[in-house]
RNA sequence: CGGGGAGUAGCGCAGUCUGGUAGCGCACCGCGUUUGGGACGCGGGGGUCGCAGGUUCAAAUCCUGUCUCCCCGACCA
């Protein structure tokens, strides 16, 4: 893609209120565009690293097993009442009419859809495990938006959904996600610990997050030093660390007091939710004797926003940016500053080499164009000019060392 | 929902206290000079000052109402 021809405009400055790293960068390097709050744009840039992820994700998910589908984002009001979440979720279920008055629901996530979905699929102990999951929007009216993607009223999760005949089975299938999980993390490049947590209004037998350790992380989290067991402090029901310590709060694995207090950004929750949406909704298998039992079901979801916003937040300095070359938006930034021509040239090789290469082409000085580099975070950089003397001078984002490479070797070097 | 802050050009801001008909930087357009870390000169274009009422000869500025955005907290499948 040619700079002149993409639909971007970087900024040297960011928002005015933007406070965390990931919100001014995506802000300002043009991946996102805030339509109102809590409900953002991914302008063609970030699309494509929103494309990368996704990818990903579906790969680790299908190795698992999982099998992709789609479902709708709203959903009349009758699955919602059959689990009575309709009535009890609370203001964070957005709840619409249409014009005959009746009740429909924004998906704030999948667990009705997919056990009504599933009715006419399972009805024997033949029929399980199944895995099932889809990528789709999710639409929560949250009392407070906050740090650009890091949360917001409408984003993309990666929901998938498993079906099993016992608590057994499902400790298989919840251990199968926990390794897709840990895959999927250190793909994109973030650190994450799995942590206890609460079952919240998803209810259900037990819940585990994905957490990136964050100093600006919303999420509080208590770290056993004796045994590592990891606890969301929601669990434990700690409100202020002072209060935790001075009331000698122990380790709920160990017994322990020897805690330490840490944040993060949950980046992925998953959920034993055992009978808590098959009784309600009716789902159930015939065993070998022909008895009936309830199907014992998990969920597991990961915010593709969040995650991208997590990513910048672990991987930034002053000047941008820097994107693992999993998800980086482009390869490479390939500029020239006064040989346009043999600039357009090398573009055209790398092309066609099948190199995604993001070229700047404007009629711009040198150091406006590093300065896009570096904030754009593509992790090489190629520069053509009089000094290269018909090589390219290739540098990796974030490094300082600079080698002079010819057009051929930096395909190979940079794949 | 409680507390705090803010709405003036695409972005960042000044002007509001003390009313006199809107300005700066970036971005944008034209010409020229430049070109290895966000260049420079000259010349331009763009704003019913969030919206609605009110006070006044006169409102970005004062009064009332209302909408929106951001930050902290509560909340958070």
């Amino acid at each position: 893609m040619r700079y002149s021809k993409s639909f971007i405009k970087t900024s040297h400055q960011a928002p005015k209120d933007a406070e965390t790293a990931s919100h001014r960068l995506l802000a300002r390097g043009g991946f996102i565009y805030p339509l109102g709050a809590g409900f953002y744009s991914l302008l063609p840039m970030g699309f494509r690293v929103y494309q990368k992820i996704y990818d990903i994700i579906t790969e680790e998910l299908n190795r698992i097993g999982v099998e992709d589908m789609i479902m709708p984002v709203v959903h009349p009001a009758r699955v919602w009442k059959e689990t009575k979440r309709f009535f009890e979720v609370g203001p964070e279920l957005w709840k619409i009419k249409n014009r005959f008055k009746e009740d429909f629901v924004l998906a704030m996530t999948h667990e009705e859809v997919i056990t009504d979905a599933a009715k006419p699929i399972i009805s024997s102990y033949k029929d399980l495990p199944k895995l099932v999951g889809h990528i789709q929007t999710k639409v929560r009216d949250e009392a407070r938006a906050r740090g650009g993607l890091l949360r917001t009223k409408e984003f993309t999760m990666q929901d998938a959904y498993s079906f099993d005949r016992d608590e057994e089975a499902l400790d298989k299938s919840y251990q199968k996600f926990i390794k897709a999980y840990n895959n999927i993390f250190e793909r994109v490049g973030i650190e994450t610990i799995m942590i206890e947590s609460d079952v919240g209004a998803m209810g259900g037998l037990g819940a585990n997050e994905f957490m990136m350790i964050a100093k600006n992380g919303e999420d509080k989290i208590v770290v056993c030093k004796k045994c590592w067991h990891a606890v969301n402090a929601d669990v434990l029901g700690i409100s202020r660390e002072s209060n935790a310590i001075r009331k000698g709060t122990k380790c709920p694995k160990c017994r322990s007091t020897n805690l330490t207090f840490k944040r993060g950004i949950e980046v992925g929750n998953i959920f034993k939710l055992g009978t808590k949406y098959s009784i309600p909704q009716k789902l159930f298998y015939t065993d070998e004797r022909n008895k009936e039992h309830p199907v014992i079901m998990g969920s597991y979801g990961i915010g593709l926003e969040r995650l991208l916003a997590s990513v910048v937040e672990a991987s930034h300095d002053k000047d941008g940016i820097i994107w693992p070359t999993s998800i980086a938006p482009y390869r490479v930034y390939l500029l020239g500053i006064d040989k346009k021509s043999a600039a357009d040239k090398t573009y055209q090789q790398l092309t066609k080499a099948g190199v995604e290469v993001f070229y700047d082409d404007r009629d711009a000085t040198a150091g406006e164009k590093f300065a896009d580099a570096d904030l754009l975070g593509i992790p090489y950089r190629a520069t053509v000019s009089a000094k290269t003397k018909g090589k390219i001078e290739l540098k990796k984002r974030g490094s300082k060392q600079v080698k002079l490479v010819t057009t051929s070797e930096l395909a190979r070097r940079i794949k």
